[in-house]
DNA sequence: GTCTATATTTCGATAGAC
DNA sequence: GTCTATCGAAATATAGAC
C-alpha cells in the first residue's frame, strides 16, 4: 500500500488539505505574476515556476488560465468590500472617511499585487468582472453616497459631490499600490518605510478632511 | 516608369510624407490596442487590422513590437510634461494647481489610451521607460516640490507634504482616464458628458485647494 | 514601399504513465 | 494526486515577389 493511502485513512481531511494548500500556493503565485506581467503577458509556465509546481498541476486545480485569473480578481475585490465596514456606523466624516483611508492605505501596502490586477482588469474594460461592477460595486457606491449626503445634510461637512469624493479616495489610496514602482523610484529607489507610510496616510487624510470642510 | 517614381520626382517630400503618415496611423492604432489589451495581450495582427495595413508593414516601420510600444509610451509622457508648464510662473497655488488640474483632466479626456498605457507600463515595473522615471520625471518632481514649498513658506497654503500632494493630483486626475470604464459603468453605462467633466474638475479643485488651505 | 507566404518560437492545454 | 512528453494553435518576425 502506498504511504499516501495510509495517511489518507489515518487523517481523513488530508486530501482536502492538500487541495486547499496547493490552491493557495497557486493563487499567491498567480496574483504576483498577473500583477507583474498582465493577463496577456503572464504564462502558465511562469506561474508554475513561481509556485514551484509542474505546469500540468495548475491545469489540474484550475481548468483554464482565465479561471485562475478570475479567482485572483475576486480576492482583492472582497478584501476591499470588507474594509469598507469602517465606513458605516461612523458618527461623521472625520471618523468614517479617516478610517476608510487608513484601511485602504493598509491594503495598498499589504496587497499591492491584487490592487494592480484589479486596475489592469478595469483598464482593459473589465472583460471578466463586468457583472461585479454592475451589481455589487454599484450597490456599494450608492449606499456610501447616501451616507456622505446625510453627513452633508447634517452639516458635518461641506456640500461636495459624494461621487467625485469617492473617486478621489479610491484613486489616491490605490495609487500607492498601483504606482508603487514610480513612487519607489522617486524615493531614491527605496521602498517606503513605516514612517513614510504614516506620513502618506496623514497627508491624504489632512488634505481630504480639510478639503471637505470636516476639520 | 512607375507612377510612384514620377510623383516622387515632382514632389521630393512625398516619400517622407508617406513615412510620417503611416507612422502616425500605426502609432494611433497601437496606442488603442496596447491600452485595451496590454502589451502582452496586444498582437501585431490586431494593430495592423486597426490601422488598416498588412502586418508586414508594421515591421517595416517599427522593427519590433517593443519598439512600437516604446514610442507610444514616450508620446503620453511628453504630453504630460508639456501640460505642466501652467504649473510654473503661477503667482500661487490657486492659479498653478488649479490650472494643472484642469490640464491633466483635459488630457485624461482627450488621451485616455495613452494614460492607460503609461499606467500599465509603470504597474509592470517600468521595464521600458525606467530611465525616464529616474531622470526626467525625478527632475520634474523635485522642481515642482520646490515651487510648492515656496508657496508654503510664503504663507499661500498650509504646510502639506508637497510630494504626497503631487501623488494625490496625479492619482486623481489620471483616475478619470485609467478607470474610465468603471466610472462609466457607475454612470449608468453612459460616458461622462461635458457637464459631468466640468463637475469633476470643479469637485477635484474644490477639495484639493481647500484641502491645502489655499482657499 | 507593399504584401503574400512562411519560417520559427512559444503558449495553453492534454494524454497517459506512475 | 503528480509529472513528463507532446499536440495544436497562435504569435513574432522574415523572405522574397511585385
Amino acid at each position: 500500500m502506498a504511504p499516501d493511502a495510509q495517511i489518507s485513512r489515518l487523517r481523513p481531511g488530508r486530501r482536502t488539505d492538500i487541495r486547499r494548500e496547493n490552491e493557495r500556493t497557486i493563487l499567491d503565485a498567480a496574483e504576483k505574476v498577473f500583477a507583474e506581467a498582465g493577463f496577456g503577458g503572464a504564462t502558465m509556465q511562469l506561474i508554475a515556476d513561481m509556485a514551484g509546481l509542474p505546469k500540468a498541476n495548475l491545469h489540474y486545480y484550475f481548468a483554464t488560465k482565465e479561471d485562475l485569473y478570475r479567482k485572483v480578481v475576486q480576492q482583492i475585490f472582497e478584501i476591499w468590500l470588507d474594509a469598507a465596514a469602517c465606513f458605516d456606523n461612523a458618527p461623521g466624516p472625520v471618523e468614517g472617511i479617516g478610517a476608510y483611508v487608513d484601511a485602504k492605505m493598509d491594503i495598498s501596502r499589504t496587497y499591492p499585487h491584487g490592487s494592480k490586477v484589479w486596475a489592469s482588469e478595469v483598464m482593459h474594460g473589465a472583460p471578466v468582472i463586468q457583472d461585479y461592477l454592475e451589481t455589487t460595486l454599484r450597490d456599494w457606491t450608492e449606499g456610501r453616497i447616501a451616507v456622505i449626503q446625510r453627513w452633508i445634510d447634517e452639516g458635518k461637512m461641506a456640500p461636495v459631490d459624494p461621487r467625485h469624493l469617492l473617486y478621489l479616495l479610491w484613486a489616491t489610496t490605490q495609487h500607492y499600490a498601483d504606482f508603487g514602482h514610480q513612487i519607489q523610484t522617486l524615493n531614491n529607489g527605496q521602498p517606503l518605510s513605516d514612517r513614510h507610510w504614516a506620513e502618506a496616510k496623514a497627508s491624504v487624510k489632512m488634505i481630504v478632511l480639510r478639503g471637505i470642510g470636516a476639520i
